[in-house]
DNA sequence: GATAAAAATTAAAGTAGTTTAATAAATCAC
DNA sequence: GTGATTTATTAAACTACTTTAATTTTTATC
C-alpha cells in the first residue's frame, strides 16, 4: 500500500508519531479503480472518504433531461466522497467514477470514528480538510454568479492548469454548466483573438 | 447578553457541562447591527466567528459591472462570517452587513483558538457546523448547474418559506443569479397558473 | 404626512448560451 | 490495425435571460 502521499497530506497539517501513524494506517484500505468504474451511484450508502493516491475522479449528478453536471472533480492529493452520505449513512446524491485508472485509500465510518477517539487531533485534520473545501466551494458559487462561461473557463483553466489536458472538453463544460458546443464555440473565439 | 439560542445550537451538537458552558461564554462579545450597517468589507480582516442571534444578514459580492451577487443569507441561529479571512487572518473576500436590526454573538479568533484547547470538543462542534454549511454549499453549486431560474426560485421559496417574506425581490435576485427584472417575470407568470 | 428615494412592474429590443443536426476527428475494443 | 463508438467542430435556428427605459408602487426620512 502506497501511503507517502497520504502522510505527506497529514503532515501538512497536524504531527503524527510513529504509533499514531502505524494506527491510522491500519485503519485504511486500498482500492483500485478502472477507468468508468463507479466508487458510488445516487442510493447507495457512501461508506468511505476516499483519499485519491493515483488518478482522476469526478463527483457529478444527472439532471432529469438526462445531462451530467460535474460538482467537483478529484486528482492526486485530494479527497473525495458524498459527505451527506457518509456522515448520516443515507442515500448519496452524487454518482463517483474514475475517469482514469486510478488508486485510493479508503477510510470506512467506523474507522473514522475509532480514529477520532484514539487520536483526537485527527478532528483537527478533517476540520482542516473539511475549511478548504469549504472555501473553494464558496468561491465557485460566486463565480458561477458573476462571471459568464467566457470568464469561468479562463479562470478554470488558469487555475488548474495541469487538469485540462487530462479532461475531455465533456466533463470540462459539464463542471462549467455549458453545453459541449459553446465550450467548443469559446475555444476557437479565444484561439483567433 | 442572551445566550439561550446558542447553547441550544451547541447542545445539538456536543453537550457541555457547567465549568464548559461558562468559559465558553466568557469568551462571546455580543453586538448589534443596524440595518444596512456593515459587518466586513473586502481587505477588512475578519476577527469574529459570528452567531446570528436575531436578524437578517447577507454575504455578498460586487462585481466589476457593480452588480451584488449573494453567497449566503443568514438568520436567527446560523452561524456567519469570512471563513477564509478569519482562518487565516488575511484579508476579506466578502461584504457582509445587516439587511433588518440584527443581534450577534462574536467570539475571536484567539479566543476560539483558547477555547479548542481548553475544551477540545469544540473541534468537533465547529466540524459538524463546517459540515452542514458544505452540503448546502455543494447542493447549491449542483442547483446552479443543473436547473433554470425558475426551477431555483421555487425550490428557494418551499426550502425558506419564512425567508422570502424577509427579504425584497432585489435581494433574492441576487442569491439567484437573476436580474429583478427577471424575477418580477418568473413571479407574474407562475402567479398566472 | 409630504417628499424623496428605492423597489417592483411592464414592454421591447438585444445577447449569451442552447438545440439540433450533419460532418470530422479522436479514442476504444477486439 | 480495423470497425465501432465517442468526442469535437461548425452552422443555423431558437430560447432563457439581460438591458434599457418608462411608469407605478412601496418604503424611508424629516
Amino acid at each position: 500500500m502506497d501511503t507517502d502521499l497520504i502522510l505527506q497530506n497529514i503532515s501538512r497539517h497536524i504531527q503524527l508519531d510513529t504509533t499514531e501513524t502505524d494506527f491510522f494506517i491500519s485503519l485504511l484500505q486500498s482500492k483500485k479503480l478502472k477507468r468508468k468504474e463507479f466508487l458510488l451511484k445516487p442510493g447507495d450508502i457512501c461508506k468511505t472518504e476516499n483519499f485519491i493516491v493515483k488518478g482522476c475522479l469526478r463527483t457529478y449528478t444527472i439532471d432529469d433531461n438526462g445531462f451530467e453536471h460535474i460538482v467537483m472533480f478529484g486528482i492526486e492529493d485530494w479527497w473525495v466522497g458524498d459527505l451527506f452520505s457518509f456522515l448520516t449513512q443515507s442515500p448519496a446524491s452524487y454518482f463517483i467514477d474514475a475517469l482514469e485508472g486510478s488508486e485510493i485509500l479508503q477510510i470506512s465510518k467506523p474507522n473514522l470514528d475509532k480514529l477520532y477517539e484514539r487520536v483526537p487531533k485527527f478532528e483537527r485534520f478533517f476540520r482542516l480538510i473539511l475549511q478548504n473545501a469549504f472555501i473553494a466551494q464558496q468561491q465557485r458559487i460566486n463565480q458561477n454568479l458573476s462571471f459568464t462561461a467566457e470568464h469561468r473557463y479562463l479562470d478554470f483553466i488558469t487555475k488548474h492548469p495541469n487538469l485540462e489536458q487530462r479532461l475531455s472538453q465533456k466533463q470540462v463544460s459539464a463542471y462549467l454548466g455549458i453545453t459541449p458546443v459553446f465550450l467548443s464555440m469559446l475555444r476557437k473565439k479565444l484561439s483567433q483573438k
